[in-house]
Parts: C-alpha cells; structure tokens; sequence
RNA sequence: GGCGCUGUAGCUCAAUUGGUUAGAGUACCGGACUGUCGAUCCGGUGGUUGCGGGUUCGAGCCCCGUCAGCGUCGCCA
C-alpha cells in the first residue's frame, strides 16, 4: 500500500502519529512562505501543509506549483490545527498532515471542470470526462448506494435458498417485444445473436431443470428510444421460482423491499405492501404504474355528462366516450389563465386529448370557466357534488376515449403531483398492482399482443375466457410501482404445453413459428414442467427512486445518451471493412 | 418519427426593442503574500455567439435548415 490512512480517516487521536495520504488535489493554497493542499480521495479530504519548519523555502515553492487534479502521496506528522483554525466542514477538519514536501504520483492537464465545483457543467461535458464527474462526492455515493442494494439482494436471496445462474448474453431473436440488439456471427454468415432483453425463457428452462429457485444480476438490452428512466443497457434482479403462486412471488418481494428500505434508508415499511387491481389502477388513477403519494383522484362524471346541454361532455358520452376529471383541493388560484392555456395544450399535444374543461370554485361555491355559460346551475352543482368540491378548488377535466382520459388524467396528475409539491421529498411509496389484462389489442391491425408476455399464465377463473373474451381474460401478473414508477414486474408462467398452445393461438404465432422461436421452450414444457413464475426488478430504477434522483444516468457509471451513444468512447462507432468481410456484412444506405 | 427547451471565453452565466469595440464570476498564465480552507491582493491571456443559409443599413437576438444535449409523445411483450 502506498498509504497508511485514507484522506477521510485521520482524527485528533492520531496526533503525532507519522501518516502517509493519497488522494488528488481538491485544492491548493499558495501563500509564498507556506502551502495548503486539500488532498481528497473516496473517503474524504485531509488538509496537507507544506510550510516552515518542516519543508525549506524551495519546498514550498514547488508544492505552489501543484496543479487541481494533481495525484498526491504526501507523508507527515499529523497535527492538531492551530487554535481557532480548524475546520468544521471536513471531518478531518482538527487535524493536517505537515510535510516537508509532496510525491506526485501524478499530474493532471488542466481539467475541464472539477469535481467540487458548485454550478454543475451541462451533461454532455460530464458525459465526455465521465471520470472527472464520477470524482463528484454525489456520484460517489450513487455509486456505493448502487453496490450496497446490490449485496442486500444478493444476501437475502442468498439466504433464501437462491443460486445464482448465469444466462447467456449471446442469445436468439425473439419475434415480440422490444426491438433487438444483434450480434452478427462470424462462424455463421448471414446469423445473427441478440442480446437478451431479459433471461426470461433460460430462467424458465431453469425452473424445469429443478433449480427450484434461481436470481441473477442480469444486464438486459432493448433497442428503444431513451427516457430520463430508461437506458437501452440496463439491470435487472431476474429471479424465479417454481411450485408457487403470485402470492409467494410478492411475499419474497414485500421482504426484500422492507429490508433494503431499512438497511439503505433506515426506514421501516409496512407490510404487506397496498395491493391495487390494473382495473382499479386505471380507474381511479389513469395509469397502471400510479403514483400514490398524492391523492388527485379521478372521478367520473359521464352519467352527469349524459344529461347536460353542453356539447363536449354530452356528445362524448352519448358516443360511448367518458368524461372524468381531478380536483385539484384548494390550489385554484395558483393557475392562471395562461397556465390553464399551457395545461390544455400539454394534455392535445401529449395525449391527443380534444381539450381540456376546467372551472374554478368561487367563494359561494358556484362553478365558473369560460364554458360555464353552457351549464345551467343545476347541472354545475351537479359536477361540483360529484367532485366534492369546496370553494378554492380547480377542477379539470377530459371528455374523450376510456385510453385518452387515462393517459391524460395520468399525465396532468404526474405533471400536478410534481408542480404542486403534493408529496414530501423523502417519501417513500410502495404498492402492487396486479390482475393485469392478459391481451392488448393493437389499434392499427386489430392483432392481439400479449400485454407481458406470450409465457403469462391466465388467472386460474379466468381460463375459460381465453376462447370466449380474450379482453377480459386477466392475468397472474404483478408489478411493483414505487412513487409512480414502475420497479419492477413479473407473472406466474404457463408451464403445460397445451394453454400455451391456446395462447399462441391468439397472439396469431402458428405453430410452425413458436416452434421455430421457442422450440426449446415448448419441448421443456413436455418434460415435467413444474408449476413456476418470478419477476425482475429494475435496479437502476431501484437505486434511481431510493436516492430520490429523478435521472436513471446519476445512478449509472458509463450511461448513454438520449440518441444511445457513449460521449466518453464514442460508440456506437464504425468498423474496419477488414471486419464487415470477415462478418460478410456490408453497410448500405436505406431511405426511410 | 412528432413536439418542446437549451447551445455566447476552458467552465457557469449576462448582454435593453435588432444598434458603438460581446461583458462578469471562475479557471488559466505572471507577480506579491506564513494560517488558508470558495484564500486574498495586483496584472494579463482567452470569443468563427454550435454549424450553414436568409432578412436587414446593421443579427448573439428575427426567419429557414442542420448538428448536439435534455425533456416528452409514439415506442419500451
């Protein structure tokens, strides 16, 4: 070892010890006849001094001549600071080490920016010199509360009879889901591999080859656009069980979020975590990932709606569309007419919605809005009744679709939550959301997909619907929402041969191609299938909602960008043609 | 692919309605200084206002295109 202490450790009852630091140059004090250097590593910073009578003249003058950034091994006496000099904003503050003069390990270009500075550089710049930004003390601590949750899960599957499997990353292309990334093979021209979009069908295999219970830290891949919480190459704790049901799946899952909230935040949670149906979800909250932290619910008020003069709200719902709407409790004067304006453009330009109703409560406890006019009081007390709305309040609403509303409401409820400050910074909410729909129908071909995937068991009551209504056939799914985003999700598998013959059935797979995809999954099914389901956690997500940072790339060391390249390496980048020859690949152009 | 925001010195930002030589802090360079810790003081370097085009007597500012970063919708079984 290089030192003896880190740069955090040296206290006052190391006084007098010799001590040897590494670290680099946070900062350096020149002041001609001695030098302060703020030496910091992982653990902290520790005040180095360079001065009489320890060092001469000439060693002062080169230690002047140091650098930020600079790497430092400095050996000295630690010594208690001079009265009334200490510093109480480092830990090490009572002490410094003096020296006589400073090894550089190494020096440093004059940085683009330095790790303590206070007006953080645009993103793209700590993209490129990601290991100047990762120095940053906040990233620092991502990254260790990234690798702490991490060991919790690893030890508490550990000690729940997990064994950890490793899964292929070179894989095969699976006809549904996200796009994939591929991987051309040499040995086989014109094939290719696709990075796994999850270890689902090997954790599948797993189960009937008797692993009983499996988990893995798995990297995933799915070639889709970005999001402030999606990056294309992410973690997942994968897990899977056989010979249980879904309740089993959420009580393992209930226990691990209660012990990594109480060894990450040291906060206890209520077990067993809220449970909500998708149906319920999206009634009441317009999104099958809801943030309850806040209430901002949705009431519906077509029936109202059905019996006013009032073109919108009547025309929609004598169409089979809804009308539904949130309160907003006691805010109403907060919103102009101008952010009313920007909250009905948000909700057309993102949703499609047609517009946006609002009206305020006036003291006497009448409704009033620009449309207002076109309700007789009957009908607006009727509204304001249903609402429960008291004088103060805003009430908005969208008179369109069943999908329209719910993504509309879910969006202006997202947008409100975060606006209004409606939830405390530190809170903390876990619930699951279940009885997901098996079946999604697609809008443009009529097709039916699989709202999870094509392996996704049928509630047990449910089964007969797979052949009568598939729309309201439910699934054994789960998902684990935390502050309105969505943590992690799995279902209770199809482990005999014929159901999942019935469902591929309806997903329009013939047989031919299930048999060429997942061959290897149909005949497992055909050897002694237990009975088996999982989930998989994101833990990017996880370490994301628990830091309570509102970005996926703070809690990743190397992330991508929005159009997924790497600043830092500059990939994705090109390949010598000696490379595409041996791929027998060749680039062409193709108009879009 | 659509919509929106941002882009000015190494970095963070300013620049009146379109009007003189684009400024400040910080970093950097030189000098002074023994107690600083956002050191201080004196002096100095540093600009294709992302890029290309247009309007105008005149563009950092207006218009069109484009590139990049971010946010969002579509997309993400």
């Amino acid at each position: 070892m290089l030192r003896s202490h880190t740069c955090g450790q040296l206290r006052v009852s190391d006084v007098g010890s010799e001590a040897t630091l590494c670290g680099w140059v946070e900062s350096c004090r020149d002041h001609g006849g001695a030098v302060f250097i703020d030496l910091r590593d992982r653990y902290g910073a520790t005040q180095v001094v360079i001065g009489p009578p320890e060092a001469n003249q000439q060693q002062i003058d080169f230690a002047g001549r140091i650098g930020a950034e600079w790497v430092l091994k400095a050996t000295g006496v630690v010594s208690h600071r001079l009265e009334g000099k200490t510093n109480e904003k480092l830990a090490t503050g009572d002490i410094e080490l003096r020296c006589a003069q400073v090894e550089v390990l190494n020096t440093s270009a004059v940085p683009p920016f330095v790790p303590s500075q206070s007006d953080l550089p645009n993103e793209d710049l700590r993209l490129k010199y990601r290991f100047l930004d990762l120095r940053r003390p906040q990233m620092q601590r991502s990254m260790i509360t990234r690798s702490q949750i991490i060991k919790e899960m690893r030890d508490y599957f550990a000690e729940h009879d997990f064994i950890d499997v490793e899964t292929p990353i070179l894989g095969r292309s699976t006809p549904e889901g996200a796009r994939d990334y591929l991987v051309p093979s040499r040995v086989h021209p014109g094939h290719f591999y696709a990075l796994p979009q999850s270890p689902q069908l090997y954790k599948q295999i797993l189960m009937v080859a008797g692993f009983d219970r499996y988990v893995q830290v798995a990297k995933c891949f799915r070639d889709e656009d970005l999001r402030a919480d999606r990056q294309p190459e992410f973690t997942q704790l994968d897990l899977e069980m056989s010979f249980v049901d879904a309740e089993d799946i959420i009580a393992i899952i209930d226990g691990l979020v209660a012990r990594v909230a109480k060894k990450i935040l040291g906060r206890e949670v209520q077990l067993p975590l809220a449970r909500m149906s998708y149906e319920e979800a999206m009634r009441r909250f317009g999104s099958d990932q809801p943030d309850l932290r806040y209430a901002l619910e949705i009431v519906d008020i077509t029936e109202i709606a059905k019996t006013v003069e009032f073109r919108v709200f009547r025309g929609t719902a004598d169409e089979g569309g809804f009308v539904r709407g949130i309160k907003v409790d006691g805010r109403a004067e907060e919103f102009s007419r101008r952010r009313l304006d920007e909250l009905t453009e948000y909700v057309k330009r993102d949703f499609g919605a047609r517009g946006l109703a609002w009206f305020r409560v006036e003291p006497d406890g009448s409704l009033w809005s620009p449309t207002s006019k076109n309700f007789t009081a009957d009908e607006l007390n009727r509204i304001t009744a249903a609402m429960s709305a008291k004088p103060g309040d805003l009430l908005l609403f969208l008179a369109d679709s069943w999908n329209v509303t719910c993504r509309g409401l879910a969006g202006l409820r997202k947008r409100l939550g975060g606006e209004l400050k409606l939830y405390a910074a530190d809170s903390l909410h876990c619930s699951w959301i279940t009885e997901f729909p098996m079946f999604e129908k697609d809008d443009e071909t009529g097709n039916w997909h699989a709202k999870h995937h094509p392996f996704t068991a049928p509630l047990a009551s449910d089964l007969p619907l797979l052949k009568t209504n598939p729309e309201a056939c439910r699934a054994q799914a789960y998902d684990l929402v935390i502050n309105g985003s969505e943590a992690g999700g799995g279902t209770i598998r199809i482990h005999d041969a014929a159901t999942q013959s019935q469902v591929f059935d309806l997903l329009g797979i013939d047989q031919e191609t299930a048999r060429d995809r997942f061959g290897f999954l149909l005949d497992a099914l055909r050897f002694g299938a237990p009975p088996h389901g999982g989930i998989a956690l994101g833990i990017d997500r996880w370490v994301m909602l628990l830091g309570g940072l509102e970005n996926i790339r703070e809690v990743i060391a190397f992330p991508k960008t929005q159009k997924a390249t790497d600043l830092m390496t500059e990939a994705p980048g090109t390949v010598d043609t000696a490379q595409l020859n041996e791929l027998q690949l060749r680039t062409v152009s193709v108009k879009t």
